[in-house]
RNA sequence: UCCCCGGUAGCUCAGUUGGCAGAGCAAGCGGCUGUUAACCGCUGGGUCGUAGGUUCAAGUCCUACCCGGGGAGCCA
């Protein structure tokens, strides 16, 4: 691979290559290749002299041409690059058609959208799919680390995660004329798992399952909502991670995701540094000073009264006035992080009638142990809380709400049957992805986008 | 779903008060003694998003629709 090549290839050695030619240059006496394989950013110079057999056909390659390249990895006289290759066989595996859409400047990412099947090969789009895999084993290795088990949460469910978002429907009944009940109402029962049946919105309930049971869990895999969302931070697929942890408090969720944070982002910097100095460069200038600032100091914690009371006095006139009581804005969120701080913050202790019934209330009963983790830039990056494990509190709370016992039976079961505190919280992986990259818009960290109107692929 | 902006060559864009459709890059051909998004010359390339309307004349003005982007809401 390139990657190797580049790494410890020493002067004088043999080497032979696959790749594709990302850029050509041809004058009277030689041609320089560069070539590419996805296994780095930098592409490998490949020297060809017109003495070398069949050197006519070398003359026409260009931009794309999948390759074979074997010869001496010698020192370079260049300046961008410490070594070349001095090629004594080129075998053209795969020629492109002149009408080739990607060239050897920039294109927009609107553009590239249109290109799914080939906007990998660009610069930014490779970085992205190096920086995720970087991302998603350091998202397990933290884990891991800490003795956190991975639970494979179902992605098809009958739960609706107490309104966590609209849901897809997964069904094989007949779309056109399904079976109806007496009421008129399609009937579920005859469809393929005997009710209805949809595709998760979070593994969070099926992760309290698994922690009462065996103590620190994570699930991580595909989310899906199928909200109208038409916005640079949202996918109508996306993966979330979702730890999950017994006999944990709120204030431990919150220090859980501060070293998550902060470990994942370190492991990207030091696994893929030509990647993120590609990115400050290219593609946000104040990326890498954002990320130093994560992992070098403390996360800002804010209980949710105290953030109102700061909003208030800032003197702002935000288009959504600030009042207790009234969930933050995305202007309040950014506000927070991004000016009042600069770094990271951590807000807990929402009102009770904004959040969901499973969260644990506070003794003041207006407040619930909920927090959320803004970044500058992305705004929330992870929601979390304690979870409620009083049986008479949370059968109080789901009256509250209008949810049946019955229907969340088991869910009560697990606080009658050795109940114990626990805590856990979701991160959009995507957007931890976008917070890490700079990049600008949620469907280009993703190799295939699902989102309003659009499932190409 | 709502608000704002945009759609002109393969790509990125310019196009003035309504008056002959433009540039750079890409492609094709030629040149160039080691290039770095190479460089230099020449050539080809257009249903101006779609459908109507106003006008002697529409890329330009009006209406509707489609698509894209930014912001908001929903959230991760």
């Amino acid at each position: 691979m390139v990657r190797e090549v580049l790494a410890q290839g020493r002067a004088d050695s043999e080497t032979e290559l696959f790749g594709w030619v990302r850029t050509a240059r041809h004058s009277k006496s030689l041609s320089f290749l560069e070539l590419v394989d996805g296994s780095c950013m930098a592409g490998l110079q490949v020297v060809v002299e017109p003495s070398l057999p069949g050197y006519e056909g070398i003359r026409s390659l260009r931009t794309g041409c999948a390759l074979r390249v074997s010869g001496r990895l010698v020192d370079s006289p260049g300046k961008s690059q410490s070594v070349e290759l001095h090629a004594k066989d080129v075998e053209l595996i795969g020629d492109v058609d002149d009408d080739y859409p990607l060239q050897k400047k920039r294109h927009s990412f609107e553009f590239l959208r249109t290109l799914g099947h080939l906007r990998f090969r660009t610069n930014t789009l490779g970085a992205v799919i190096r920086v995720r895999n970087s991302a998603a084993q350091a998202i397990h290795r933290f884990f891991q680390d800490r003795g956190f088990l991975w639970l494979h949460s179902p992605i098809i469910t009958a739960l609706d995660a107490e309104g966590a978002g609209e849901m897809f429907r997964v069904s094989t009944l007949d779309a056109g004329s399904p079976p109806r009940n007496d009421s008129g109402e399609v009937d579920f029962s005859q469809d393929f798992f005997g009710g209805e049946t949809l595709l998760t919105v979070s593994g969070q309930l099926e992760a309290e399952i698994g922690a009462l049971s065996m103590g620190n869990v994570y699930t991580f895999g595909p989310t899906f909502r199928a909200e109208n969302s038409n916005t640079s931070r949202h996918l109508a697929e996306f993966w979330m991670v979702e730890p999950e942890m017994a006999f944990c408090d709120l204030d431990g969720d919150a220090e859980l995701a501060e070293d998550f944070l902060k470990c994942v982002i370190r492991s990207i910097l030091e696994d893929c540094p030509e990647d993120m100095a590609f990115f400050q460069q290219r593609i946000d200038e104040g990326l890498m000073e954002r990320l130093d600032r994560v992992v070098s100091a403390p996360f800002e914690r804010l209980t949710y009264t105290e953030a109102v009371e700061i909003l208030e006095g800032s003197g702002r006139d935000f288009e959504f006035p600030v009042k207790w009581g009234v969930d933050l804005q995305s202007e309040h969120e950014r506000y927070l992080t991004e000016e009042h701080v600069g770094r990271p913050v951590v807000v807990t202790d929402y009102p009770i009638d904004i959040k969901a019934f499973y969260m644990f209330r506070n003794d003041d009963e207006r407040t619930v142990r909920a927090m959320d983790v803004l970044v500058p830039g992305v705004g929330e990056i992870v929601g979390g809380s304690q979870r409620e494990h009083r049986l008479e509190v949370l059968r109080e709370r789901l009256r509250h709400h209008g949810l049946s016992e019955e229907r969340y039976g088991w869910y009560l079961d697990l606080r009658r049957y050795g109940s114990v505190p626990h805590a856990g919280f979701g991160l959009g992986f995507e957007r931890l992805v976008q917070f890490v990259t700079g990049m600008a818009n949620i469907r280009d960290v993703i190799p295939f986008p699902r989102v309003p109107g659009n499932a190409e692929f």
